[in-house]
This record gives C-alpha cells, sequence and structure tokens, in this order.
DNA sequence: CGACTTTGACCTGCGC
DNA sequence: GCGCAGGTCAAAGTCG
C-alpha cells in the first residue's frame, strides 16, 4: 500500500472491520497491548478515548469480504493510518469522535502479503509424501501426518498466513459472542503479560477458521480478538436478530448490525469515496446502545 | 456419550 | 546453533 495516507479508508467493499474501544486508563498508549500480534497489527488509543454509559463498552467489526469475492485479500487499513507499519502509539488524530462514542478504529488486517495459497510446487511435494506413505508403514505414517499437517509447514516453507483481522472490545468476558461456535484448542502464557492467549477455532466442518482472544495487560478490561481466516458457512446462531444472514460470512458475523457500527465510526460528515456505506442512516445511539446491550447480554452465558 | 476445555508436550520461526 | 516465544496437537478431564 502506498502508506501515505493518513485518514481512515477502505479499500474495495468496506470490507474491513472496525473497533470501537474507549479509554485506557492510563491515557491511552496505543503500544500498550502487549502480546497482540507484533508482527503486523497497530493500534491507536486516543488519551480521549472514552465511552460512557455502556454496560460493556464494545467494539466492533463490519462486514468483512464476501467469502466468494474475487478479492478477497484487498489491503484493508482502518483507522491506524498505514496499517502494519504503523508506528503503534500514534494517538495523532486519527481516533474517531461520535458524541457518545469515542472509537478508534483500530482494527487492523493482518495479512501476510505473499501467501495465497500452495503454490504447485507444494501440492506436487505433498503427492509425493502421499506416495511415500502408501509404501511406507508407521514411521511413514508418521512423516505422512506431519508432511500433510497444513499446521505444521515442512522447513523452509513459509508458513501460510489467512487474512487477520484484530479488534480490541472492552469487556469483562473473554470469549465474546459473535454468532459462531468456537472450540478451544489451546492456551499460552504470552511474554509480557499476565494474561495467556486462548486459542479457537470453529467448529464447523471445513472452516478453518481462527481466533485468538487476550487480554491487555495494561488495561485488563481490554479484550482483544483476532480473528484468521474465512467463514465458509453461515452464523449458526444470530445474535443479534436481524435478516442480516446473507452471504456465507467472512471473519465477523454478518448479523452484525455493521451499517450502524461502521456510522458510528466515522465522524458526522466523514466521507471517503473508498468507503461504501449502505446508507448513511442518521446516528441512533440508542439503537446502537440497543445493539451493545443485547451484543453483551449474549455474551455472558 | 458427545461436545468442549484443560494442559503439557511438541513444532516452528526468529533473533542473537 | 541455541534459546525463546508463539502456535498447535492430542490425551485426559469435565460437563450437560
Amino acid at each position: 500500500m502506498s502508506g501515505e495516507r493518513t485518514e481512515p479508508y477502505f479499500h474495495g467493499h468496506y470490507d474491513g472491520l472496525f473497533s470501537i474501544f474507549s479509554q485506557k486508563p492510563d491515557g491511552g498508549r496505543a503500544d500498550g497491548v502487549q502480546g497482540f500480534d507484533h508482527q503486523t497489527a497497530s493500534h491507536v488509543l486516543s488519551p480521549s478515548d472514552r465511552l460512557h454509559g455502556s454496560p460493556m463498552d464494545y467494539l466492533l467489526l463490519a462486514r468483512g469480504f464476501d467469502a466468494s469475492s474475487s478479492q478477497p485479500d484487498d489491503d484493508v487499513v482502518v483507522g491506524s493510518g498505514s496499517g502494519k507499519n504503523a508506528p503503534a502509539g500514534a494517538g495523532d488524530g486519527k481516533t474517531l469522535v461520535t458524541p457518545n462514542f469515542s472509537t478508534s478504529s483500530s482494527v487492523t488486517e493482518l495479512v501476510g502479503e505473499e501467501d495465497s495459497g500452495p503454490c504447485k510446487t507444494d501440492q506436487q511435494k505433498q503427492e509425493e509424501e502421499e506416495e511415500k506413505q502408501a509404501e511406507g508403514g508407521e514411521e511413514g505414517r508418521e512423516e505422512f501426518k506431519k508432511a500433510n499437517n497444513p499446521r505444521r509447514k515442512k522447513k523452509g516453507e513459509k508458513r501460510e498466513r489467512e487474512p487477520r483481522f484484530a479488534f480490541m472490545t472492552r469487556s469483562e468476558v473473554d470469549h465474546l459472542e459473535d454468532g459462531y461456535r468456537w472450540r478451544k484448542y489451546g492456551q499460552k502464557a504470552v511474554k509480557s503479560s499476565p494474561y495467556p492467549r486462548s486459542y479457537y477455532r470453529c467448529t464447523a466442518q471445513s472452516c478453518d477458521v481462527k481466533k485468538r482472544v487476550e487480554r491487555s495487560h495494561q488495561d485488563p478490561t481490554v479484550v482483544i480478538t483476532t480473528y484468521e481466516g474465512h467463514h465458509t458457512h453461515h452464523s449458526p446462531v444470530n445474535v443479534w436478530g436481524g435478516a442480516h444472514l446473507s452471504s456465507p460470512s467472512p471473519v465477523i458475523p454478518t448479523n452484525v448490525r455493521h451499517d450502524l457500527l461502521l456510522q458510528q465510526a466515522f465522524p458526522a460528515g466523514y466521507t471517503n469515496p473508498n468507503v461504501h456505506l449502505p446508507r448513511p442512516p442518521p446516528p441512533d445511539y440508542g439503537l446502537l446502545q440497543d445493539i451493545v446491550t443485547s451484543f453483551a447480554h449474549s455474551s455472558q452465558r
């Protein structure tokens, strides 16, 4: 990306994700999120970030990209200026403020740019391994297992990275209800953070979406959620009760009233040709709050 | 009994 | 090469 843009923008369909998070007690240094994806993530937290009145200061999201989109991995940078190269901690006016919400759209797409699927040579290698395995015994099977494990690449191969979205929520619960069912498959202590990081996978068959959940150790009320991959199915649970289920979902639940949240994420009068909002509804904080609370409610099982 | 969580071990990538 | 940290596996445990 050109990297020069300093205002929030979208590229393509608004295949981004918004995070709306509130003030950090210490005044909000963006680099306070330890353990968050150091490789690529960036956050913007403004000292003025503040959210009042809501039981759970949620930030959320938006529509991701259509799973069938021909350009699923368009660069998306929201709010944090120059994306993964943006200096963390830049409370430099990119923060978006609304009357009721202070939103800092630090949604970050964390993309391994060069990964776009296995190359043919890899496939050939895999086939070879398969043949080997067919001939070999137990050992061969073990080898085969390793070689074919999509999560464990052979040496020298770059690990493939799905597009990733990270966002922060202010929540008491770690695992936010987002309409999908997740199975926890791991938990790790994070260096420099007293809070562990949890790893979840979508339980749907043939859906390999993962998410990581961790708390900011600087502000324990902030939960950092990182999604990786695209859902290949509809959300089994309609958290928001809306009629928004449409296409196979991106990472972010499609049933979220992203349009409203999007609205929240931009200051009044903000326009950007790259942003395609369905139809800008008038700010309706009451409605938003309804959404937020219902979301919060459903998160606390 | 199936679905899910917990947790120690293992693997991989990366910096020194 | 080594050590560290992140990420994943898989067996065992828990729960409804």
